[in-house]
DNA sequence: AAAGATCTACGAAATATTTCGTAGATAAAA
DNA sequence: TTTTATCTACGAAATATTTCGTAGATCTTT
């Protein structure tokens, strides 16, 4: 699988949220959800090119739905950000996951359901190094 | 502070592990260090216009050195690192930091040493949450 | 001093990414 | 049926990033 550009990785979020979707019905929640955050809109065919070429490099299908198309992620979600977070952890952190983890524990306020989550995590980690 | 771009990034690891350097010897360095990974070397004049467009947007600072000039990162390591985990936490994980911890300790294997670390971190913020 | 090496500055080519205008097809509305 | 709206395809402009060639200055070697 190909790394997403920013705008890509946008758009496939919407596509894991919504399922499959036509252009019209992403670009219309890129104007809406972002109105506050964007300053200006993004064209109807911005919108459009952007999923063609996903589509031409194969992060998203598509079928015929009557006139127009409907859009489907081929990238799965939990693969995709594996994927960006090992370029990630890379460029930033010189391939150490464990300085990024404490590092983003350390800026996050966790609440306390959070912290157990990591804590189980971490039990079920050790149980399985102990088996060794 | 300005996002550094992925090739500035690499160049400010640089300079964070040798301290104030020379164009010569950061473009050096590129050109050992990644030799296996590379396929094509990087040009002398490539690293010194990145380095000049670095000073321009303040990502380090520069002195004389007889003819030459030697850089020294602006930019601190641990405020960079985390203006890029925010943004890319944004970005790939819509916010929530949480599950890029739990993703990044799912895919890594940790040591038990870091598992330690990030148990005594955990618990120094159990320990600062129940004193409110 | 002349030749060669090395440095900076500068501009611009090369590449990647994002944005949009236009044209033509089809559906919907008048 | 004529007009209007909406869709895709396509190309290309706009922007961001990376790369490098050339010119001129300065230092080193001969």
């Amino acid at each position: 699988m190909q790394k997403p550009t920013e705008s890509e990785l946008t758009i496939l979020h919407l596509l894991w949220k919504m399922g499959p979707s036509t252009v019209r019905e992403i670009n219309d929640v890129l104007n809406e959800a972002d109105r506050a955050q964007r300053v200006t809109e993004v064209g109807y065919t911005t919108t459009l090119k952007l999923m063609q070429i996903m589509f031409e490099k194969g992060l998203v299908d598509r079928e015929e739905d009557g006139r127009t198309h409907r859009y489907r992620a081929l990238a799965g979600e939990q693969d995709t950000k594996k994927l960006l977070l090992q370029n990630f952890v890379e460029s930033a952190f010189k391939g150490s996951a464990m300085e990024l983890v404490l590092q983003a524990l350390g800026n996050h306020k966790a609440s306390e359901d959070e912290l157990e989550q990591i804590k189980a995590l971490i039990a079920s980690i050790e149980e399985e190094q102990s088996k060794k």
